[in-house]
DNA sequence: AAAATCAGCAACCGCAGTGAA
DNA sequence: TTTCACTGCGGTTGCTGATTT
């Protein structure tokens, strides 16, 4: 049995909304309220609507207090960490910017904030010897293996990632010691050691379930929500006051001799890697490989001796190792 | 100047979750 | 417990104006 439509589409008026539409759902919702029903609103308000069309118009453009036009700053930064984090979950990532909506801020990322990474990306990153992958079916096989001994990967898909903002909150004394040359970029993620390998660890490997038991599937908006409402102040203090750290790749994860690397698994850790090299190869980039975690490699670090003495902090410009196994 | 292409964004579609009956 | 109407969400489409050829 199909579900029954919403309304009659014949009988329904689709495309952009005249200004008398609005005038007339804008004035009846302040008067009356939605009722709590938005299907039989249109018919109260004598709209040939859907009421679905209507509840997207009002939330997306007539109700008050929208806030419509040039994104800050602060903005682009809370849009690009939450979806570092979170993915294109748009309503958590709407409700933490007040007078955005969740289209808005979804139409934005798809048509300027992606591609100011992408370009920065492609401006800047430089392929690895060793790490580069001619073609899709290589990485493809040297994943086999990953996801052949992780059935479900989904299961352990876990919510939230919670080493993102431990350390930025309260970073390690020590590291601030090794802040050396590096420019701070607004719109990059700070991760410290110890959150790579523990959030690659957390969220890739099977062995992870027990550590991070909050599945993204069964966790509530809400939690999230206040999950980043805490922390998101504390995340953009952090980008103003850690603005001088070395940002280096997995690579040199995989490669460095310190204790904290040592703990890393690195079987995940070298697909993640694969999936970002391949991205130097334009012709077998896909829109999502191609954007995934965009790994900034300091042009100074070049053999194991320099590896040795990295700072212990990583940036990325986006996640990709979080959007890889949500596909 | 016209055609083609691109970019931005409003609106639509369909699925999943929720709660009432 | 099941069914189903309704809501909310994320992905996608398609229109429009701007830019390039």
């Amino acid at each position: 049995m199909g579900r029954a439509p919403c309304c009659d589409k014949a009988n329904v008026k689709r495309g952009p909304w005249s200004p008398e539409e609005d005038a007339k759902l804008k004035s009846y919702i302040q008067l009356h309220g939605t009722g709590g029903n938005w299907i039989t609103l249109p018919q109260k308000v004598g709209l040939k609507r859907c009421g679905k069309s209507c509840r997207l118009r009002w939330l997306n453009y007539l109700r008050p207090n929208i806030k419509h036009g040039e994104f800050t700053e602060e903005e682009d930064n809370i849009i690009c960490s939450l979806y570092l984090s979170i993915g294109s979950r748009w309503s958590i990532i709407a409700a933490q910017l007040p007078g955005r909506t969740d289209n808005d801020i979804k139409n934005y990322w798809n048509t300027k904030l992606k591609k100011k990474l992408l370009g920065k990306q492609r401006k800047d990153h430089r392929p690895r010897t060793g790490y580069l992958h001619n073609n899709k079916l290589d990485m493809m096989k040297e994943n086999e293996n990953f996801f052949a001994s992780t059935p479900d990967i989904n299961a352990y898909y876990s919510w939230p990632p919670q080493p993102l903002f431990s350390t930025l909150i309260a970073p390690q004394n020590d590291l601030a010691e090794n802040s050396a040359n590096f420019q701070y970029s607004p719109d990059q993620v700070y991760f410290s050691q110890d959150q790579l390998c523990q959030s690659s660890t957390n969220q890739l490997i099977a062995s992870s379930a027990s550590m991070n038991p909050l599945n993204i599937n069964t966790c509530d908006s809400s939690v999230i929500s206040s999950y980043y409402s805490s922390n998101i102040n504390g995340v953009i203090n952090s980008f103003q006051e850690y603005n001088n750290y070395v940002p280096v790749g997995l690579n040199d994860v995989l490669n460095s001799t310190t204790s904290h690397s040592q703990q890393i698994d690195k079987s995940a850790l070298e697909m993640v890697n694969s999936s970002t090299i391949s991205t130097t190869s334009p012709d077998i980039s896909t829109s999502w490989e191609e954007l995934s975690p965009l790994i900034v490699y300091p042009p100074s670090v070049s053999n194991s001796e320099t590896q040795q003495e990295i700072s212990p902090y990583y940036v990325f410009e986006e996640s990709r190792y979080l959007g890889l196994l949500k596909q």
